[in-house]
DNA sequence: CGATCAATTGACTTAGCTCAAAGCATGTGG
DNA sequence: CCACATGCTTTGAGCTAAGTCAATTGATCG
């Protein structure tokens, strides 16, 4: 199931002058980069390679911590086992990209059971921590585990709120949120216009959205009839506002949306 | 705005033989109740008394803790300004109970400004903690951070996780999984039949499920038609049978839910 | 170049929202 | 202690957005 890979050479964990682990480095909550404790952490992991379309192991009897160094993935809750659900390959969480640190923890006492899994959306590279090691490390530190607190109390509730948000919304503007999120994310653009790749397919975005495959097709219909989006093949898209698509979503017209690392934990 | 008063006489932050004290000190995650900490922690909480439908003050620079000591609250965003959104009193994020440890922070990059507010659902008593110096003082025992920040984590994860299959549920098992959550929280019983009284309205639970106030009702009356409940004036409400409830939830017929002390961070 | 699967488009159905009108609790004043 | 007034709740009758089913077009890769 797993596409698991040893480490490629001259990518060793503990080989500080890595590209990977410098960018490792560097994504970390601040206090934390200049620590030697940088070095531990980092030493604790173990590099990936997952091919587009493979998915990481959802073996593991504890929680870990997945940094993606390069690439793209989406997290998937399996679909509540019982009833053939409408979606076989299960319910998009969250879609996460280089730079990203993400956790993914056992579901123990989740409402619907089962383990949650990384799928690839493209060729990704990617560091795994086992979540209690990498703690017990970062404990060494309090100011590097308050760090990691605060930005998780944060994350918290801004999924939180988006989610709910998210419940009220038009499937117009789930899209343009998801498009503007893109833009942000993907072309680092917050206003104006801007082209990009959207490496998850339709029924992926469908299914991060809570609409169906149908639906996102015709909403994007729309947009393009109103000059808003163009696209070309599969997966390109090219926004031609950005601040009108926000506008549509909803969002207080929030240009000014923190610069935020967006290291999601 | 605010209905905050002194702390009432004989219930000064610092008496350790106050019960709110010893509640608090039980409520922590283990490993805190034991150490001196658990008093510096008490120490720098203020205590409140919010009359039924009274808020507390928003007005906080910074973020804030709060405990649950008795009565119940609800979370609510205040509503995207700019359109006169559906519901004038705002979003309901999260309902909270006797015993419950919320995070108010200040949505500094959420997509729609404005500050959380707690409002009383029923007559509580609650104490509140800067969050910065609370985190100062957690912070002298790495244990307790990391236990904390644990709990975070797995509150993300499963805050995220329901409200994404919440999206793609329908009326009647949001209603039964709120039922069901409601019977485990305010009457710890999680099979079998059992009686309790919903602190909030129909409303409020409309709110917080994404749904109108009359969906909640029809959704009641076809439950009550079924057998399944029966209700006695607004608020008392007894559920004949949680089990088949948590089926009509879609929960994976989960009776094995972790004991799991709610108190949610 | 053709096979295959993703994406689009169309026709129809339906769950849940909106608008509107009664029914009941709950609490207040006489 | 009872009557009344207020506002929560229930019920009813359409309406609309989004889902479902189904067929076509288009892209991508061997």
């Amino acid at each position: 199931m797993a596409t698991l890979s040893p480490p490629p050479p001259g990518l060793g964990p503990t080989d500080a002058r890595d590209p990977a682990s410098a960018a490792f480095r560097a994504a970390l909550p601040e206090g934390m980069s200049n620590a030697p404790i940088a070095d531990q952490l980092w030493a604790l992991g173990v590099l990936a390679r997952l091919a587009k379309g493979a998915q990481l192991a959802p073996d593991a009897e504890d929680d870990r911590l997945v940094w993606i160094a390069t690439g793209a993935v989406k997290l998937v809750a399996p679909p509540p086992q019982g009833t053939a659900d409408s979606v076989p390959g299960g319910q998009v969480l969250a879609f996460h990209f280089a730079g990203d640190l993400v956790s993914v923890l056992r579901q123990s006492a989740g409402s619907a059971s089962g383990d949650l899994r990384l799928v690839a959306l493209s060729d990704t590279t990617l560091a795994i921590f086992p979540a209690d090691r990498f703690l017990d490390v970062a404990q060494a530190d309090p100011a590097v585990l308050r760090s990691v607190l605060a930005r998780s109390l944060q994350a918290l509730h801004r999924s939180r709120t988006r989610m709910m948000q998210m419940g009220h919304k038009s499937a117009a503007a789930r899209i343009a949120d998801f498009l503007v999120a893109m833009a942000e994310r993907l072309a680092d653009c917050t206003s104006g216009p801007c082209t990009f790749a959207l490496p998850m397919s339709r029924r992926d975005i469908g299914d991060s959205l809570g609409l169906t495959i149908e639906t996102v097709s015709r909403q994007l219909t729309e947009l393009r009839e109103a000059g808003l989006v163009a696209t070309e093949g599969r997966s390109n898209i090219a926004l031609k506002d950005v601040g009108a698509l926000a506008r549509i979503a909803g969002r207080g017209q929030n240009t000014s949306e923190k610069p935020d690392t967006t290291t999601e934990i």
